[in-house]
DNA sequence: GTGAAAGCGCTAACAC
DNA sequence: GTGTTAGCGCTTTCAC
């Protein structure tokens, strides 16, 4: 049990500032960019921490200012927005870090339980523990108004990331579902087609009324009429793909040229349903995605799907908090753009 | 610039001592779970503690023990957007979360430069600075011999996951590819093929040999006579793997029954080879990948593949750490079971 | 612009 | 089994 302990700091504030012939007090200054220090020292003292290779001591500094340097971002667990895709955490990881990393924080990933009570727990004890200077709340966690309200409690700094009910008053960054819906309707209407099914993401979720609400106004601005029976449910997931594309595809009515679903994953399941029909895709049915996830490229033939960039969501999310730490009063509400990904799975109607 | 800081830690050891009636030392054991304290006492203390809701302050902790209850994970850069599979990424990062949260340990997530010069230095840096307990290195950076010799240096326990080129002397989670690519080749020649085409990773990659041998062993110990023409490269990417199958399939010598690809990316980029030439799969054609990543599912035929649990090797390797990190001796190599995932794109050959 | 003193909250080392 | 003392490396506070 004598546990392994790294050796003591070879070289703290101590020597440098005797090597520099300076105070503690000033090195420190100089480590913080203190402007209250004449150049000449300032120079001498970072000369000499580059010599002595100086780095310092996270947990003193923490101990003795109260800040951790740390930066928690919060996911659920196995459920994040897009039904566990991996590369919407992944992206999103990357972006915080690189923006964490930037500014001399670290940013350090947590997982939360998909229930409430316990995630409300958990959370309460991460922000004890860990004491992060701020935190990020990646969907759907960023809709929970009981982990809102610990972090006030906790008087911690936090952004909420895609949250369901911006309140304006609140720092966050948004995401335009309805905006980017909208956009890839309006490109397969360009394409040619008025027949146009558009397969639903679970009620829970935010993003799925967006995402409907964009694909009518869209229709609605080129007055073509909507079909109920051409909007079906999915579930964000492969197999409710298959199911709603079965449902447009198999029944008597009348058969959409396209389909917009409303992720790539429900797209993935519409493709293979396709396919095992025996219909050519994009020749006799166009199929396009949401989100421009790993797979999208993937797929056959590579889906055309809508993107709005999750890594600069990630920047955008932690830039916002860190601002916010400093004490900075960043924009409430930061909005980020969408863009039509066209590959090869949507074309022209035939005639 | 007036940074926002947490408030003085509410509660300190100082306050439970008090309360208890003991001294700050026993509070310090109860939480350290010394066992040189009294039963009663004991008690007493954890009442108190869960009463006023003490929570040990990490900072002071660290400071005065040396140690950070951190551990790091360090990941090599893959190049955005889609290089790179997330699910790897996602599925082995959760395994060790798991395993640190469970003894108390936090999990850092680092991502490394791709240029070895450039990663040994912000490895270096990340120790410095961060002071983990302990270190462990995903792959390829986990055969990358420069990153070993600096934490060799800088002293600090580590782990290697996944190396090509595993010691026997120095602690890893080492994977079987090469049993793992057998026994995939071993299903195929069981349903039949015996024309099975092979697409190789990358040479700089561990595992492009160990499952490339695997190949051959199980075609060997048929007496299936190897075909070089049958052996091509890929790239572990969707790209490498439409080549590759259009060299298969494409050219003047009969082509194979069955394409076993190194990787799931592969598999996908084989599938719509296939597809592109109006092959059925599997009748026309079995297709197989490796690792079941995220996509595995979602592909068209949803794809028959080889797995070795990614979560499993993250938790036994943070578990490896953790041990080495207490003064423990576990095994100095730890080996993952591999499973056979059948799905639908392999079935028997046509007559 | 610079420095001296104090102490953050905790645990190592040693006493009893 | 329990307590006392000292001090980890840094920044806060206040003095000049």
């Amino acid at each position: 049990m004598t546990a392994v302990r790294r050796k003591r700091a070879s070289v703290t504030i101590r020597h440098v500032a005797a090597q520099a012939g300076v105070s503690l007090m000033t090195v420190s200054r100089v480590v913080n960019g203190s402007t209250h220090v004449a150049v000449a020292t300032r120079e001498r003292v970072q000369q000499t921490i580059q010599k002595l290779g100086f780095v310092p001591d996270r947990a003193a500094r923490s101990l003795r200012s109260r800040r951790s340097w740390w930066v928690a971002v919060a996911f659920q667990q196995t459920t994040p927005p897009h039904h566990g895709d991996p590369s919407y955490v992944m992206d999103l990881q990357n972006g915080v870090i690189q923006r964490c990393i930037n500014d001399g924080y670290h940013a350090a990933i947590e997982v939360l339980d998909a229930s409430n009570e316990v995630a409300a727990m958990q959370l309460r004890e991460l922000v004890q523990q860990l004491a992060p200077d701020g935190m990020l709340l990646a969907p759907p966690l960023s809709s929970n108004s009981a982990l809102l309200a610990v972090l006030q409690e906790l008087h911690i700094p936090f952004v909420r990331i895609a949250p369901r009910n911006p309140t304006g008053k609140q720092p966050c960054v948004a995401v335009d579902d309805r905006g980017a819906a909208r956009a890839m309707t309006e490109y397969l209407l360009s394409l040619g087609h008025r027949r146009i099914g558009f397969v639903q993401g679970p009620p829970q979720h935010v993003a799925s009324a967006q995402r409907l609400a964009g694909y009518r106004a869209a229709l609605r601005a080129k007055s073509v009429t909507e079909e109920p029976g051409l909007m079906v449910s999915g579930d964000f997931t492969f197999e409710g793909g298959r199911r709603a594309a079965a449902e447009l595809l198999g029944g008597t009515a009348a058969a959409p040229t396209a389909i917009f679903a409303s992720n790539d994953e429900l797209a993935a399941g519409c493709l293979a349903d396709a396919h095992a029909r025996g219909l050519r895709v994009p020749q006799d049915l166009s199929i396009t995605g949401f989100d421009d996830t790993y797979v999208a490229a993937m797929l056959y033939p590579p889906l055309t799907t809508v993107r709005q960039s999750i890594r600069e969501i990630g920047r955008a999310a932690a830039g916002q908090l860190l601002e916010l730490i400093e004490g900075k009063s960043p924009p409430l509400t930061i909005r980020i753009p969408h863009e039509v990904v066209e590959r090869q799975s949507a074309a022209a109607p035939r005639k």
